[in-house]
DNA sequence: GATCGATCGTTGCCATGTCAACTACTCTCC
DNA sequence: GGAGAGTAGTTGACATGGCAACGATCGATC
């Protein structure tokens, strides 16, 4: 076991400290204007996605389909979908193939909701996040993020 | 208004999929590894970190000025104080000039957990997120955030 | 075709965060 | 020195997220 450790230095420190409250206030900024925009939530706006996603007439994905590609528990998954269902965005269906499972299928209600609120909520990451980055920079960053993704993938 | 989108291209469309993905991984990840090490949430060695930045012995804060530092509501502040009070992290004290008013002060037990939890954080940083990145990256990095931090700010 | 481990989904418990309302105090200004 | 606006902190209601335990089912294997 090593002894010393090797602290941050100024510039990393700075860095660090930038990415992290760059994060919080980012995320929070957009989560607070998509619900004032649209009432949903960053949560409901990824389940929407993920389903619009699929083409039509398929909008529709199995829950543990759903926890795959957004990378969330289980139990989160079956949480948002069972608040999304309450407020008609949603549904469950049950799956005849697997009897354990279940479909969630984007309804109408759903549908008009991520129309709506798309717009908005793109325009905004590019005003608060793309603004003045040049496509080099956009390329950069997006390795970054993919070579640290890689990282935590371990 | 405007009557069309202007949707993110391909590239975008990667760079922002792969920084969503990667804060949320990364949190994720360094909260369950502080947890597990040190039974410390990052939200814990936040207010920690805060209190051991001031200069001994004033390792103490007004709530109003932790929020500030950490830009966290008032009453989020107050429920992580309660929080960590409980488990003898820090006290709360009554603030004599200011009746409304209480100082946070760090207890020993504060002090031996951010002591205990901070090189192994920091290691975890270190090999997760400025693993092979050159000075050069690392401030450019930073200076992409506090770019994008500062239109957060207006 | 019975068994046993793996998978799918839900639930309960708890920590965390936001927002709005509230109490108590301070400060400004007349 | 008192009215009214502003500030410090707490609380309650609610949405969210992780973890672990659970019930039901599937599937590989014998």
């Amino acid at each position: 076991m090593s002894t010393t450790t090797r602290w941050l230095d100024d510039e990393e420190q700075r860095a660090w400290r930038a990415w992290i409250d760059l994060n919080a206030q980012l995320s929070a900024r957009l989560n607070r204007e998509l619900q004032a925009a649209s009432g949903l939530s960053i949560a409901d706006y990824e389940i929407l996605v993920a389903l619009t996603d699929r083409d039509v007439p398929d909008r529709t994905l199995r829950m543990y389909e759903l926890g795959e590609r957004l990378q969330w528990e289980k139990s989160r998954v079956s949480k948002q979908v069972s608040r999304m269902e309450a407020r008609g965005l949603v549904e469950r269906r049950h799956c005849a193939d697997d009897r354990r499972g279940a479909f969630v299928d984007l309804t109408e209600a759903g549908q008009a909701a991520i129309d709506a609120a798309a717009p908005g909520h793109v325009a905004l990451v590019r005003e608060l996040f793309f603004e003045g980055l040049s496509a080099d920079q956009v390329r950069s960053l997006g390795r970054f993020a993919t070579t640290v993704l890689g990282r935590l993938a371990d």
